[in-house]
DNA sequence: TCTCATATCGTACAACGTACTAAGCGTACA
DNA sequence: TGTACGCTTAGTACGTTGTACGATATGAGA
């Protein structure tokens, strides 16, 4: 089943539309004539339009007129809006890339880095996770390949090393994508029909909570605790730890 | 930002648009003429298209020729197409609840249950991470309480209570959205082109695995290493335990 | 049986992704 | 220095989407 883009096309007699993982980015260089549009300032724009206005702003007829050209021109640099979204996957990613000096460091510390920088590209992309499943690019790569880097210094299988750096990406995604569309004051307009949900008695912890300190205080208080910033590097450091403990009890920072 | 909607509507006259948390579902009981067509049957009919077909699938016009009823028929249950997609990620959440005697065990078991719970339900579901920011209903509210009622049982702030709340749901999320995406086929497939991006030079751990073991065998190993349901419970096990220590230390199952 | 709020639905529109086709134009070869 | 080739651009148009609007059908209470 693909997700995130009609069904139906696939039906289609469609000049090449099954592009697969990184073709993307190994196509033909620009022929012999230079092209007044490039990938790049394609991707540029698409990035800007995502982070300011939204993934729902970026639409093809948008972005060709920002970068004052006709919407068509941009099916020469890339096929399908499928595409333009991996690319900007892609793109995105390059944010999330560390230092060679963060690499070198001892590897929770490392891999703490690796974590906040991921954390961070997400924060400034926020629309990077609602994109479905994009093809594998180098940057998205790399990241991946950095840190393999630092799960390799572990005398761990071969399985178990690849298990950790999914550990890692996946709670840092995990952690955004769970904890951002909540925002406190949205979480605190909701008090009122709260309230009378409440007293339908299915949700005792929560009525606790509300008699004892009011509701729109608890939602407030849970909209904090949600985003707060030490509790990422806390169970981030938990994570790593059930590795630490095998392998290197007195490695791990403060 | 409102994202995943088109940033335009708020400008259009519309009649209801701004609806939040549980109004949706807490509208006025049907009046005096007995609908044909119930909320229920909407919901249920959507959950199936999106379930076996993707939420691509899930149009107004689809579930309305599904449900044998004229599209905008739909449009007196249902404000908009938002509505829709809050009410099956809420009644999605049916499946995330657990028993009373789940919710009666030692508190590490509960929560455990849960969150393989939850995991079932996204895999069951595999649409409800693709819906953003859907509004909070009263499935999704009992999930959250059923998870505050194992945490009030610790001896902890209430901060603290909600921090360890939000840290499972956010690493089932996590663990899913990052692993789901991923199948091996697809990675095996992509082996060809990953290749030629290897010998850039700038992906030395892959590079040393590829020249290990094969490229194909180690792009396979890493499809698998990810959906490793082990690995789930391990890191549960592991971020529950930093409260388990302080609290109650020889409470954890095995 | 009549009344009228309620529920249903046909039509229409704007915005979207993008297929098709023709025109524009830089480069390499003559 | 032409000239022709083919890469790049762009106008038009189609099918699909969500949904606003207004007309119509329905059934419970008088």
């Amino acid at each position: 089943m693909t997700r995130g883009i009609p069904a139906d096309l696939g039906a289609r007699p469609v000049a090449d539309q099954r592009i697969t993982g990184l073709d993307l980015w190994q196509r033909k260089q620009p022929g012999v004539r230079r092209p007044e549009l490039s990938l790049e300032q394609i991707t540029d724009a698409a990035i800007s339009i995502a982070d300011e206005e939204g993934l729902s702003a970026l639409t093809m007829r948008r972005l060709a007129s920002i970068l004052e050209v006709g919407t068509m021109s941009l099916y020469h640099h890339v096929h399908t809006k499928k595409d333009l979204l991996a690319l900007i996957c892609d793109r995105a990613m390059v944010d999330a890339i560390v230092s060679e000096h963060e690499l070198a460091q001892p590897w929770p510390d490392s891999m703490i880095a690796i974590a906040h920088r991921s954390l961070e590209m997400l924060q400034n992309h926020p629309w990077f996770l609602e994109i479905v499943d994009p093809a594998t690019g180098p940057n998205v790569t790399r990241h991946f390949d950095q840190t393999l880097q630092v799960v390799m210094r572990l005398d761990l299988t071969f399985t178990e090393q690849v298990a950790l750096a999914n550990t890692v990406d996946e709670y840092v995604y995990g952690y955004f994508a769970y904890d951002h569309p909540f925002d406190p004051d949205e979480i605190v307009d909701s008090a009122g029909p709260m309230e009378t949900l409440l007293n339908t008695g299915h949700y005792p912890a929560l009525k606790a909570w509300s008699e004892d300190m009011g509701l729109s205080t608890a939602l407030s208080l849970i909209g904090t605790a949600r985003n707060d910033p030490d509790r990422f590097g806390r169970n981030l450091k938990q994570l790593l730890n059930q590795y630490n403990e095998r392998q290197c009890p007195q490695a791990m920072p403060e």
